[in-house]
DNA sequence: CACACGCTCAAACAAGCGTTTGATTCAGAC
DNA sequence: GTCTGAATCAAACGCTTGTTTGAGCGTGTG
């Protein structure tokens, strides 16, 4: 958090992932990012040349990072055994979960993702689908493999339902609070057991009709 | 949409949840909502006090509908059968599908309630608990008669895992689309019918460890 | 030393925000 | 006819927004 550790640049980044995943990108104003990144606001248009650029930058700093987690836990788990269904979806759901819990790097970045769901910023969404669907289309493979009765079109309904539960879940929208007296990183554990145990069930059931 | 045929109040509402499903409430300026509204700027601090209490009079005026038939298909199916997951959850699932599929009334209230839990707009969040908590506490009570072995905590765990599937269907963050040549109404009922296959086998999943 | 360049700064910019004001309109009561 | 009170209106309020400006800083090069 030191001035001299960090660089400007950095120091924004930061400041502007945390509070976006607070309050959202429209809810977040330059002179809070700012002032928490404790730099002059004309740093922001400086560096950056706009507050629409600053967003695509939060989200291109971390994504990278994820997709890959995310694809070389994949491919390990489908080496080892391609009909563990509970493997694959660890690997899509334990990244963007450690990523939430470590406290260092983009803890917040997982709700900033939530935030772009939801905020329907269009050009946003085109450009992780446009950069980031090949990873979805890998685990729809994957799970594929694992599960010869399901069609495609059950498949990717069943992903969406998990991506869903997994944007909830990450971004603490739901009712379950983290009771005092368990550490934030049991609780996100405790959270990919679930979902994962759930999912995989979810995976599984028998077709509809 | 005509002046003469709706209330300054009708049409203000209206318009809002129509520009807070779209862009959000923090993003929806009252100045659109009064424009789209054909109204006067002032008209809606006249009538509704507030911004805020607008967003409020949005809720409260779809809400109260669609708690009132989940709790009623919740009630004529645990009659019928208290021990058919299915039907609890359709009675959870189905009333929003409903009501998201109905263009006249609130087919853009699905989405503001998707925005709502997003934005993390806490007075909101404070008002939909404190009003509507009741509802889900009911369905937790009646999912935990069908399944005895399910402790509370997973129980609700789950329930979080199947309001986010939800929402996230609802507001169609996901990647299904509605394919040419179906009709929307049959895309919902599509939606429904996988999101209770897919939950109830969630929700029927041993215990995990 | 002098010049140049990357960077930071306080200050201002126009635009948009939610809200308030005070005048005006208009139907119904007496 | 007069009065009343609800409803609507244009205009302005003070404030915050993202962005721009131009001066000034410090470091490294020639």
């Amino acid at each position: 958090m030191s001035k001299a550790q960090f660089s400007t640049k950095e120091r924004i980044l930061d400041a502007a992932e945390t509070l976006f995943a607070q309050y959202g990108f429209g809810g977040t104003s330059l002179r809070q990012v700012t002032s928490q990144a404790d730099v002059n606001i004309a740093a922001v248009n400086y560096h950056f040349g706009s507050k629409e650029n600053l967003v695509n930058e939060v989200f291109r700093r971390r994504m990278d990072e994820m997709s890959g987690q995310r694809l070389a836990r994949l491919r390990t788990a489908v080496e080892a055994d391609p009909a563990d269904l509970d493997g694959i979806l660890a690997a899509f759901v334990e990244p963007p979960l450690a990523m939430a819990q470590d406290r260092h790097g983009g803890g917040a970045f997982i709700r900033v993702i939530a935030r772009a769901y939801a905020e329907k910023n269009d050009s946003l969404r085109r450009f992780l689908s446009e950069q980031y669907g090949h990873v979805l289309r890998e685990f729809a493979k994957a799970i594929a493999g694992c599960m010869p009765g399901l069609s495609k079109e059950e498949l990717y309904w069943r992903l969406d339902f998990l991506a869903g539960s997994l944007t909830y879940a990450m971004a603490d929208f739901g009712m379950i609070k983290r009771p005092a007296g368990v550490s934030e990183q049991e609780h996100r554990q405790r959270a990919a057991r679930e979902l994962i145990r759930f999912a995989a069930a979810g995976f599984k059931a028998g077709k509809v009709n």
